[in-house]
DNA sequence: TTCGACGTTCTACGAACATCGAACAAAGGA
DNA sequence: TCCTTTGTTCGATGTTCGTAGAACGTCGAA
């Protein structure tokens, strides 16, 4: 199914080791910096070097840890980082983990595509 | 062999995907927890529900990771935390996630045992 | 309805990981 | 020297993960 009901989990059942383990991936730490600024993407607009199923399954694991969330609009996703209750959960968590990314370089292979670029 | 030169990484040479994969373990949160307090503990005094091979194994994780320092003493090792480099590298990351373990009783399974105890 | 675009799921595979038991090595004491 | 203690390493096992290709389902347009 393009459009499914993707499961977020609450704030309370946001789990550390699994945010922790979602976090310990390049790209998935490349995709947590471009939607850093707090703006949503559709899924078109990211440019990673994997197959579209792996981006897929690396988007699953950040909504299943409750990192980012999905919303669709007719065929298409759009993903946010979920920063305010990142924020709730774990105070100053993700912006020690997205300046130390930042610092080393760490998901840099992540790029944005314009519409037409 | 009992005693050996363990590697520990330089500061510089800390790899964010590294410190937060060795941190997504319940067990080696439950080590850093009980080294947080910044007293150094013999190896002895660790209570953990695993194999001694498998204590190794983590300890040996988190010191590659450069979470914490080993020192021998005789046939005897300790373990500290390195938790100034930490700062340094990433500030507030260790805080973060050890108020976030706290809180989620992440790591529980780790206890202390006192000489004798 | 037919087609194309989009994202999910299935299946598969190699690599990495957590775990254990057993064998091994080094330091200290009897 | 022999033995105990302590921690490492090896081999084995089952699981999870990252990755990709192929098939499928859904939506919108023609």
């Amino acid at each position: 199914m393009a459009v499914k009901a993707a499961a977020h989990p609450d704030v309370e059942e946001i789990s550390l080791p699994d945010v922790l383990s979602a976090l310990s991936d390049p790209v998935r730490v490349g995709l947590v910096r471009l939607l850093s600024d707090g703006r949503e993407r559709g899924w078109g607009e990211l440019r990673v070097p994997v197959a579209k199923s792996t981006l897929s399954h690396h988007l699953r694991v950040l909504r299943a840890a409750g990192i980012t969330r999905t919303r669709q609009e007719g065929t298409r996703c759009y993903v946010a980082l979920r920063d305010a209750d990142l924020e709730v959960r774990y105070p100053g968590l993700l912006r020690a983990v997205l300046s130390g990314a930042v610092a080393e370089g760490v998901g840099e292979q992540v790029h944005e595509v314009r519409d037409g670029g």
